[in-house]
DNA sequence: TTATTATGTAACAATAAGGTTACGTAATGG
DNA sequence: CCATTACGTAACCTTATTGTTACATAATAA
């Protein structure tokens, strides 16, 4: 399955994964499950798969381990696509109502 | 209910609701369910309520129609929040990085 | 080879998400 | 008052999400 990155950042349990990732450089699916205290290690392995599917992790196998490594540039495009445009027109409205405020006078 | 504004944006139903609150100030809700052909206005409506109960936008009656408006603060939170703090960390990674090459000069 | 370690996955359950049609209701207009 | 307009919501269906436990498999260790 191919998924959006927007999906991968939707859960928190996702984000702190991406969070631990964004830390260490590389971490062996293990080591990311005994984060948890709440979660099951089969629940963390499924949204490991969620974040491959959603790109922005890439995994490896070394060993006996399962090696993720962060592949941040999916989510780097969603805070600048779609939140920089929205920003940014919010912007703009605000130049248009300044505007208008300039030509009451 | 009480939801995240991650969830908000997840959907890109609701992205297409905000990108059209961000363009026109104050929509009634009719308007909003027009723009969609292939969605039926009853999914839109709930889709306007979850946009609500994450806090992004408001929504009041004016005679018998209800208008909607945008509360672009708790999206931007996002950009300027986890994910700033996310990209912030790569940097980080990146300047260590750079500085261990540095130092094995 | 057998045991152990590390991890994915199947099977199941509960809940949520997203869509539809049909109905309820508040405000306006004749 | 009655019809119309503009919405929300209930009931229902299907599929997705999230979690659990139990099992399968792959690599190493003894």
């Amino acid at each position: 399955m191919n998924r959006d990155a927007y999906v991968a950042i939707a859960d928190p349990t996702r984000r702190e994964i991406l969070d631990l990732l964004n830390e260490r450089e590389v971490v062996i699916a293990g080591d990311i499950a005994a984060r948890f205290r709440h979660v099951s290690r089969p629940a963390i392995s499924r949204h490991l798969r969620i974040l491959r599917e959603c790109g922005v992790v890439t995994s490896f196998r070394r060993g006996k381990t399962q090696n993720y490594a962060l592949n941040p540039a999916p989510i780097n495009d969603i805070r600048r696509g779609w939140l920089q445009g929205f920003a940014n027109k919010q912007m703009k409205s605000l130049k248009a109502l300044r505007e208008s405020i300039e030509g009451e006078r």
